[in-house]
DNA sequence: AATGAATGAGCATTCATTCAT
DNA sequence: GATGAATGAATGCTCATTCAT
């Protein structure tokens, strides 16, 4: 692929973000999207083989740069508390940057397995990152903790991306009193 | 309405329930439906307005019946734990239940509005139930707690869900691990 | 089904006829049949399957009643000239009054298995109806010559298709001349 | 037009011949022909104005072809007896050679005039070549007997193109029997 | 009340053809 | 001359909903 087309697989990517994560995928026509992004309707297709593959195509990419910035900063942490507070921040600020595109979230297509296959795979991926934090201090049965600390912080997003008003500030202090009741709650299973 | 018609009424949601929960709502065909209940097309129309009204309709009764048991359960607990509990143990086994039928979950309309709040009324008389709980130990922050609580079993209830070989006996145990870690997590804020 | 709905089947079949013999099968659009025919698009889908399926009854009904017809003027023909005679002015006669319906026979669906077979079977049948004249005179390798009968008159008809100016007494004395080059050819073969 | 340029011309033409032959018109894309001649897409289009004129000019070199040598038979034959052989013989072993491309006669374009006139002139001309063999021997009514002759035999070319296991030698009998009964049959016509 | 025949809006996808390079 | 990326017209079929009986 020479550089010009991987310029166009992007910005269709870029346009297809934007209509379904404002329409969802049900409401969105391909050319909406391809309108959107100033190309004819065939072209789409010149580079996703389906709408089905274009939604699929649009939230890899989307959560492999969510798992990519997610690694760097647990990388670039220090200590317990310091990790489970960036991936608290990070799990929460990247809703609140998607507010505007919440149907993406919520209006996937529905019976697509290869989707379904592929979403399962980077949640658990989310999952085998706070796991190894775990771990690293320790802990017994970290996938369950793991699990219970991504679950705390995947219901607070719903607030972010429903209540039109939730601020910034909101947002710091959920991350803050996230971090202390879970650090609490598992205080005796650290290993020190 | 009478009682041959509510029995009627009751027998379309049944036949709803099972048809949308094995197949989703993209996937049912309002005629998968009334055969599945043994009366006409037509007749669904004199019940319900919509397919979309019927779905709703199905999960309203599911989710009336889930908060009356869930607030006879508190009702009927005594103390902070036994009430976690009974909430943690309800919330679980309310998907065990339902293992055959996720695509109620998963698979809804999706660009209903009504049916949205619906449902967000239902997750906000679930959090209002939790949080009550929580209040009667005069905990602060009380909301916060309550929603981090319901996502830790929210993002448990997947594993029941997707894991074919889940028992009741490992669900037992998830159980008593979250409301330890909760309960622990939250020991300094009570205010006893 | 009832008397009205095989009055329905029997008009889409009717409208179907029309526009396939004239425009043939890919040229014509669902909608120009139900348009002629009165109806809605979807209604011709209650009654056929597929548009392919709809061109296989046309085709099935207009040989039906060929074949019904054919063996009906063999049964009440005299000897073996009277029977070729019989065959020969109702093969031409078919196609002289399907003048105006030419592409039903030119332009069918070209890969439809169903279809192909189908054919395959009238053509037999055709072929088995003269064998058995032939037959009944003691002919030896009675298929050949049926084949080639009806492979003579086959031929014929073309003009009959395509020359505009075609008439009936041309029709008549092409069946006199096809019956009578015929009879001469095989008169070895008789058994008399 | 250079060497190379009509070397070209006619590796599209073989490559069109094999694919259209294998698939037929409507299956057949453009795409699949260059591939099989190691071009490019539109590289054809310098060759040839459109898929419809391919498929047209692979049908005209092949019925030249078929012209050609079914002339020079003619002329290398002696006698009525003779060439009529020569003709049945060709007329077969054309199509038992074309066995493996029978979607060339069946599934060619549907509502190309341009290729209708064509077929309708090589016909022609097939026929012409027939009439004057007849002519000859001074046959009255020859264009008949040229059509009914041609058409028994075309008639038996549908054996040869879909029994799999038709044999040169039962070809060879088909042409005996062919011209045995056709010669009988005009006997009487013949002016000697 | 119950039926089920009829309706018709709605849309992803293909592929012959073009034309800038 | 050769390429192949881009174009965009064109259409069969489904299924929720209606309404005459």
């Amino acid at each position: 692929m020479s550089g010009a087309q991987r310029e166009k697989h992007e910005s269709i990517l870029d346009a297809a973000f934007e209509v379904f994560g404002k329409k969802g995928f049900y409401d969105t026509k391909i050319s909406d999207i391809t309108e959107h992004a100033g190309i004819a309707k065939g072209t789409m297709y010149l580079y996703f083989k389906s709408k089905e593959e274009l939604f699929a195509a649009v939230t890899r990419r989307d959560w492999e740069t969510f798992l990519r910035e997610l690694n760097y900063q647990i990388k670039h942490a220090d200590g317990l508390r310091d990790k489970l507070q960036k991936v608290a921040k990070h799990h929460l600020e990247y809703y609140y940057e998607r507010k505007a595109h919440t149907k993406l979230f919520f209006h996937a297509p529905n019976n697509d397995p290869e989707l379904m296959q592929m979403m399962h795979g980077f949640l658990t991926r989310y999952m085998a990152a706070v796991r190894e934090v775990l771990e690293e201090s320790g802990m017994s049965d970290p996938d369950f903790y793991a699990k219970a600390y991504i679950g705390m912080l995947d219901r607070l997003k719903m607030d972010i991306l429903f209540e039109g008003d939730f601020t910034r500030e909101a947002l710091e202090k959920r991350v803050q009193q996230t971090v202390r009741l879970f650090l609490q709650g598992i205080e005796k299973e650290l290993s020190e």
